[in-house]
This record gives C-alpha cells, sequence and structure tokens, in this order.
DNA sequence: CGAAATCACTAACGCGCGTTAGTGACGTCA
DNA sequence: TGACGTCACTAACGCGCGTTAGTGATTTCG
C-alpha cells in the first residue's frame, strides 16, 4: 500500500475551509514547501532564504491568521514550554498569593515560558499533568513517586515545597519563612516584650505551614534567649469573637503573661484584635500583635496593623531564576530576603 | 526512499532507556501491537479483546508507568481537554476568586475537563492560546477579532465576560451584578435608608467592573423610586484613612444627607468604616454600610459588616454548565440566583 | 573550463497517539 | 463442504510540526 503522507500540492485554491490554518496552508498560499515555511517562521539558522520568498512566506501566515499548534510543536520538539504551578490547598488564594502568580506569570513569560496554575482541593488531580505535559512543575507536596513519575513523564523541573533536599524549599524555610519569623520576634523584643505568643492560623488548611511557621518562631526566639512562644489556635468559623477572646485570656493569663503575640496571617492578626475588643481591650497597649503578609483589611483595622510584609515579586523572580536554571542544569542560585516590617500602630 | 515508520519490531528488550513510556513500549513488553495497546486502554467499543491479553496489557502499562502523552493525544483526536481560565487584571485575585477557581476545577474535572488558569497583567498574553489550545477559553475583555481568531484556531468555546451576545456576560452582569445591588439597596431601604451612596473600590483595576456595578445600582435605586445613589471613589493608595474621611464627610454634608451607603467589596467597605472613626463617627447609627462579597476581614471588622455574598459554588456550577452546554452545542442554561445577605452590625 | 562550493529549495522521517481497513483463524449454518 | 460470520488481532494513515538529508541550479575558484 502506497505511503505519500504529504507534499501533495493540490490543484489550486486557498486553505482548507472551516478547520484552523496549518504550515501546510501557509506553505500553498505562499507556493513554498512546508519546509520552508518552517524555516522562514522560526528562522532557522544555517538556511539561506532570499527576501522576496520570506516575504510571500511571512504575507500569506498573516493572511491565513497562521498560529503554529503547539501540540505538534511540542510533540516534535520534545518538549513544551508550560510550567505549571500546581496549587494546593494548603496555600489557599489570597490577594498575596494572587499577586505572587501574576507576576511569576509575568516573569516566566520574560523566560520564554508559560505559567499556569492548576487548583486542586479535594483530591490531587494527576490528570493535569497528562492533559498539559509541562516542562516545570511547581507544587507542595508531592511523594516521592509522583516526582520520579513526573521526570520520568518528561517533566525537567520539579520543585517541592515539602521536599528536604529541594533548594527552593530550603529558602522558603530557610529564608522566607525564617525572615517573617525573625522580623516577627524581633520587632516585638524591640519593643520590650519577652514572653511571646503565637497566632495561629484559622484555616485548617494552613496547619501545615503553621507548623513550620512555629517551628520557625521557636529559633527566633532561642537565637535572643526568650521562651518558646505560646501558640494558640483562634478557630475563625462561625460568627462572633468569643474563641478569640478566649485565646487572648489565655495569654494573658499566663505567668509572666503574653505580651506580644505574632500572627500567622492578616486574618489571625484581626482575630487577635477582635478578641482584645471582646475584652475592652486594645492593642497595642494591652497585647501588641505582629502580623504577616500584608492586605488592605491590615492597613485599615483598629489600630492599623503592624506587619511583616513579603514582597512577592522578589519571590516571582526567584522562583524563575530557580526553575530556568534547573532546566539549564545549572544549580539554583541563592535566594535573596524578601521580609520587611511594614510599621503600623499594633506594635 | 523506503518509508515504514512503524510496527518494526524490535529484537527483544523492554522500553527505550531514560524517555518516558510510550504506547509502543507497552505494546512490546505486552507482546501485542500498539492498537490493541489502544484499544484497551480506551475501552474502544466495537473491539473485542479477551480478558487475558486485556490483562497483560493493563500490567504491562502500569509496570512501564505508562501515561498517554496528552500532545499526541490531542493532535491525533482534534480537541484537547483543556479550559482556559485567561485571568484579566479586571479581576484581581482575592480569596473569593481564589475559592471560585477552586470550585471551577473541581467541577470542571467532573466533566472531564482540565481548567487551568493564566493571569496577564502587563500585556495580554496571546502566546497562551499557542502554548495550550484549549477546548474552551473564559476571559473578561476579548476583542471581536481576538474571538473570531480562538474560533478559528479551535477553541470551541469562548466566554467573554464584557461581550453584549454572551449569554454568560448577561447573566453575570443581569443576575449575578444586579443581585448584589438590588439586595443592597433593598436591605439599606428596609433599614430606612433612602438617600444611598456607592463606595467605588479602590484598587484602580476595577474601575470597570465599578461602573458596572454602578449603572445596577442606579437600576435597583429607580426600581424602588429612590435617587441614584451617589458614587464617591476611596482612593487606597498610602497610609492612613484620610481619603475616606473625605469620601465620610462628602456624603453626610449633602442635603438630603447620604445615610446608607453600598461598598464595592469587603475592602471599600472597610475604607468607609475607617472614615467614619477619622471624625468619631461609626456605623450603622452615623452611616450604614452594606459590603458585597463576603470575607474574614469583614466579619472581623469593627463594627462587624453587613455583606451581599455571592455563591461561589453555585457560581462555578453555572459557569461549568455553560461551558460544556456550548461544547455540545447546547443553549446555555438559565443562570441561577447567587447572592444572598449576610447580616451582621453594620446596618 | 571543470571541480567545488553555495544557494534555494523540497522530500521525507518521526514525535505518540486514535482509528480504520484489513487479515488470517476459527466456528456456524445450510 | 462451502459460504459466511465472528474473533483477535495487526498494518498503516494522518494529526501538524521540526528537522535532516538530499537535489538541481547557480556561482566561485584554481
Amino acid at each position: 500500500m502506497g505511503h505519500k503522507t504529504e507534499e501533495v500540492r493540490m490543484a489550486g485554491g486557498t486553505a482548507r475551509s472551516g478547520r484552523r490554518a496549518t504550515s501546510a496552508d501557509v506553505a500553498r498560499e505562499a507556493g513554498v514547501s512546508r519546509s520552508t515555511v518552517s524555516f522562514v517562521l522560526n528562522g532557522t539558522k544555517g538556511q539561506t532564504i532570499p527576501e522576496p520568498t520570506r516575504q510571500r512566506v511571512l504575507e500569506a501566515a498573516a493572511r491565513l491568521r497562521y498560529a503554529p499548534s503547539a501540540e505538534a510543536r511540542t510533540l516534535s520538539r520534545g518538549r513544551s514550554d508550560v510550567v505549571l504551578l500546581y496549587q494546593p490547598p494548603q496555600l489557599p488564594m489570597t490577594a498575596d498569593m494572587g499577586a505572587l502568580v501574576e507576576f511569576l506569570a509575568a516573569e516566566f513569560a520574560e523566560a520564554g515560558l508559560t505559567a499556569v496554575t492548576h487548583p486542586w482541593s479535594r483530591k490531587p488531580d494527576g490528570d493535569v499533568l497528562t492533559a498539559i505535559t509541562p516542562v516545570a512543575v511547581i507544587a507542595w507536596d508531592l511523594p516521592d513517586d509522583a516526582v520520579t513519575a513526573m521526570r520520568h513523564n518528561g517533566v525537567r523541573a520539579v520543585i517541592s515545597l515539602t521536599a528536604e533536599s529541594d533548594p527552593v524549599a530550603q529558602w522558603i524555610w530557610g529564608t522566607r519563612e525564617n525572615g517573617i519569623a525573625r522580623l516577627q520576634v524581633e520587632r516585638l523584643l524591640s519593643a520590650g516584650h519577652r514572653r511571646l505568643g503565637y497566632a495561629r492560623p484559622h484555616d485548617a488548611r494552613l496547619a501545615e505551614a503553621s507548623e513550620m511557621r512555629l517551628k520557625a518562631l521557636r529559633q527566633a526566639c532561642a537565637a535572643h534567649g526568650l521562651p518558646a512562644p505560646v501558640a494558640v489556635s483562634i478557630p475563625g468559623d462561625g460568627e462572633g469573637a468569643r474563641p478569640a477572646a478566649d485565646a487572648v485570656a489565655a495569654w494573658r493569663e499566663l505567668v509572666p503573661a503574653v505580651t506580644g503575640v505574632c500572627a500567622h496571617d492578616d486574618v489571625a492578626a484581626l482575630s487577635v484584635l477582635a478578641g482584645l475588643r471582646e475584652h475592652g481591650l486594645a492593642a497595642p497597649a494591652d497585647l501588641a500583635v505582629i502580623g504577616a503578609g500584608d492586605s488592605p483589611a491590615a492597613r485599615l483595622a483598629v489600630p492599623p496593623l503592624t506587619m511583616v510584609a513579603v514582597d512577592m515579586l522578589v519571590t516571582a523572580r526567584h522562583l524563575v531564576a530557580a526553575v530556568t536554571s534547573l532546566l539549564d542544569g545549572r544549580p539554583v542560585p541563592a535566594g535573596p530576603e524578601v521580609t520587611q516590617v511594614i510599621e503600623r500602630h499594633s506594635v
């Protein structure tokens, strides 16, 4: 049975009706072969294309609104340009995270890559990998076999934020989280507070992140000769501020009492403020509060919240640098400092 | 020149070293042809495969950790399973939006589709379409030629939230936004407020959305015989609540004075509260405030904010139903009501 | 003036898959 | 016994692309 797949020049006419234009359509329209089209459109070096031909191809492509098929391209090239941000429930979307993702998309685009997020919550949805085949994946908690499976399936860079050996994870926990904890502790210490509390996040999905933060806070306290911080959960369900009031009471009734608290995030900080109000108390006089991750709500609180902010743009740049380094086989560069105290009136 | 691309059974051995397993590897491993592997793995109907063979193939696939290549599959099938949420700067990420996206991903997965987001801010990044080739796209503002270009390039369902003719857009503005506006107005009216204000969002990116909301509020007011709401911007830049204080003063100095305000979102509502405090005033006694889009910060405000909440799960379900309908060539079903007043203490 | 190099292209492979058109072996029915 | 199905498969096409190995025509060079 004869086999002549292509190069069967059609009599006349332009593109096949209906379907999207292919490079073959462009070739036909320009009166050249598909190879030539490919050479022109990709600027393949080692090929000499005279200007008139080049223009003919370019014009034909424009006329047909030709856009190369991503599938075919990655299939033939062997790799795609997609970086998957496999967004886990442990990192719920906040305005801060949204900004990070936005910056990531922009910075990855700069590097010739396309960032894309896929959130999952109920169950890790491995099908994305099948549906997308990314070059790189940034995720929260990937089981070892999942990582090897990805590698095996063509993912060239895998970043797992809970893997001990992952250089990006090391930066996240070693520099970013430690930076938050250290600045919180030092700020409270500089205001004279030596017995500190930790307000856990109200969102149950943040349990793991909370544990990491607590560890960092303990280290920071120890480094300054302070006792370990007293962690208290503030359940955020339901209405009213009673649970937060209980938390505040627990801190104040200790001997010696907790006089300054580090909040996991803005919502935890707001909860502490609400708890204080319930007792007719206020920050910073009765209890100093410092939060983490800036947000409009923190600025508009009563009193305006002193926060440790994380620079999301710098964070994004570092992540992109890490991924591109991994893709090029270079070592991941050292991570920058990204934390900074925003002074307001709750300490 | 001979052309025999495949079916060249290799002597012995298992998969080619290194690279990811292909269906040809599975075929070799199971001692059958690639076609048989495809039949088994896809449960192709009209093909009879005896159980022992089926098992051999299944086991071989498992042993090699075979996962089909998305590119090849969509290339051959002619369409992908990816729905692109082309997230615009006009819809900045908030906790609410994050929840919506999460629900969308889950609901689309249920429908056999894979939802993926790509945020852009600086410039619309059309390259995603080249890098992804989705079946469907949900976007904010697509120029007409972009829509036709997408259609032309194989996107089978395009939803543009600013297109007059788009049934989903009609629902968003006709049901969702109108629902928010109507409930806000009616709630304030039932508390006796007849001269209303509108607190524009502090985020400049929300300018367009703000305009739409204002239109809906005007309609709602007109429907109840009220004068048009007095819109005031509350710039959120910088620290302090002075701008918000000016806004509050502007409302109160009117004759007759504005006594109830509809805030665009939670941040706008918080800003109004901050402005009131600046004057030594408070809601609801001096000015009633009702916000939109619930959030922890709204619950923890002083006083806790009365809000109009939007059910994001129901919203997600409707969007998924709309997309699947479009894909199947069915008409988009009528959209549900998704708004509801959350009673607290600012009205 | 003939060999070599360059130019301007084209044919065809292979990426990995879904799918259709077979193709022998075996069983069934008249 | 032969026509006819069904069974259990396999060969091969085509999806759209990047890329390599050519191939005639022209130019360059000794």
